[in-house]
DNA sequence: GATGAATGAGCATTCATTCAT
DNA sequence: AATGAATGAATGCTCATTCAT
């Protein structure tokens, strides 16, 4: 007779405006919609971090404050979802080798920074051929990566992207810090250089 | 001295024992215990090698052409089933390192074979501290390679596992043969010298 | 965004909408909700009554014409569904307590007839410390009874307690009419009065 | 990877004899097959005491330390299991109204006793109805009760019964003697006379 | 366009019962 | 006569997906 112990409260990222007393929460039209998706974005970002892509579709919608059904309506299936998450991870990292004075080093410590606080983003560089959303995202890291090589290193493109899946296959452990100290090793057994781990400028979570 | 609301009726009044129909394949007897166990492991090694670590038992039990009861006599829980079929590769790792003539590389050769056969051997490198038994298959491994190491090699075993575990992430393609290009080339970058990817010995499967 | 290995398939790939054959019956919607609700307690009822407190809930949600799914959004559990049965058992007790004119022997007569109609309102009243909720509701059967208890009556609600659970202990037998029979030796062996065993004004079932 | 807690391991009423090494237990033969009867039932005894009837058979096989298939082989099903074990208290009763000097209030002692160490007992007294074995049982304790009523007393054995039933419908409690404590004040409204709660002299269990 | 209830297939697990040894 | 493994139906529970409002 104990309540199940993980329910989650919904965290209604919306708040409603709509009707008095317990009835459902009035229809906001689609004034929300935009709010919503990006509500279920950020939901799916903590989510898949904390529980993997496997994580119950219904605990993102929960966890946004919205329906079930307005998830379905925004994204067609799990792997829209998580695209979605990621491209705002890659995006991060486009816009890191976009600042004045990047190199590969920093666009490296943000790739790397994304390794250590996304368990999804890990999933996203191992297994990135496993569907079409994922191959486009590899391939935009790819590009960026192409674009950052200096020409001294010795290391092409593809060799940088293999090295990418290879320091992300090492990262795990409980916390980001650990998870940091494990990353920098893997890169040092490389001989890569990295930058500081960091979020580019504007980044939220990760 | 009521019927017990949860009991369980009997499935078939009329149980066959003979050829006809779809009744109750007829009880083998402990007879077949030793070849079930065997049956279930190799058949968890393919859906394990297949599906991950967290396919569905029942499909193991199914393909092993066996009750589900029986695999829950077997072996208590999923991770008592991953362990005996992880137990069977680290055996032939250890059993690699014991032949005569046997090196670092031969070592990292059958390792690296076993990470192209099998997802939930990569799994077990690269998230090894999951579970205690986990931890124990891992340490072994730790311990043939903390022997194999040749002092001259300049990485400690500790690195070493770190770079198996950078490969194992690395390791992903649709056939083995495209697994085994992306696993070589992944020594290649770290390095590492690399024998013959193969079976050891006896192996059966992988 | 591998596809997760635990996840479902969709059932069908061509659901049915229409009338044909065996597929998937309709959703009704959430109009159905509050309906759905009410056929469930009124399904737990029954189940309850005959089959105790252990029931399977798939036959409840059978009986209710409703999927396993509805049972447990309605219902985080065996518990809560029980509660509910018997919250209104309880209320009806409350309500003849409240009837103008109404004595201790009215009350016991409306107790007593829940005790003849339901095996789990016996349970309640006889094993009332099981879960939090149970003793809620036997709680309030207790200061129902303190309050109608004459003071002449030599009885404390304690013993009219005790008194009640002797009475479920005795009552058993193939039929309500037979029960009723025991019940009323019973009280008659207590030496307290009892009223016209029956449902209070509006109840359905019991 | 933890091995469930609840996990009995077998406490091999019945030491064997045979092979060396893990190999299946000798066959004793029929030489122990009275004494593993004696072990289901005292086994038996001891589940039913504290998980109810419900109790899964092979917990009872298991705590015996006998294969399943012996306890099928000597107890048809689960009715003939209780029926074995609730005989012994019933032949308790009969001992205790054998013994010199017994009277109704030492008898009903005795019954009382059992109540408060046997769900099982408890059931047999409150559903006595349910099947054959249940009925014969409970007639023995009638005929016992019989016989001892002293004619001045009123109640006759059917009342006697019935305020068994209700003593028994009325004891509950996590200890032993809290259920002491709640079935003599049970006693006590009745009006009727117990003497000293207390197994017959050679009682075993309960 | 949002909402959240309905639906039922699927997986994990337990357990009564049978049966070869 | 004992043993203990095999068997699979049954049950609890979860979750992807649909759909009336």
């Amino acid at each position: 007779m104990t309540k199940p112990a993980g329910s989650q409260e919904p965290q209604s990222a919306v708040p409603r405006a709509g009707a008095a007393g317990g009835g459902r929460p009035a229809n906001q039209g689609p004034r929300v919609a935009a709010r919503n998706r990006a509500a279920l974005v950020a939901a799916a970002r903590e989510v898949f971090a904390e529980q993997g892509l496997n994580a119950p579709l219904s605990a993102v919608a929960r966890r946004a404050g919205v329906g079930q059904g307005s998830l379905y309506r925004h994204f067609a299936d799990r792997v829209a979802l998580a695209s979605a998450v990621l491209d705002e991870n890659v995006r991060d990292i486009e816009r890191a080798a976009a600042e004045p004075g990047a190199g590969l080093p920093s666009v490296l410590g943000v790739v790397t920074w994304h390794m250590t606080r996304s368990t999804a983003f890990v999933d996203l560089l191992r297994i990135r051929g496993d569907s079409a959303e994922g191959r486009a995202l590899a391939a935009r890291v790819h590009s960026v990566l192409a674009r950052c090589r200096p020409a001294s290193h010795g290391l092409g493109a593809d060799d940088l992207m293999l090295a990418v899946a290879m320091v992300s296959g090492a990262v795990h452990g409980p916390t980001p810090a650990e998870r940091e100290r494990v990353a920098l090793r893997a890169w040092r057994l490389l001989g890569v250089e990295v930058g500081p781990l960091r979020p580019p400028a504007a980044a939220v979570e990760g």
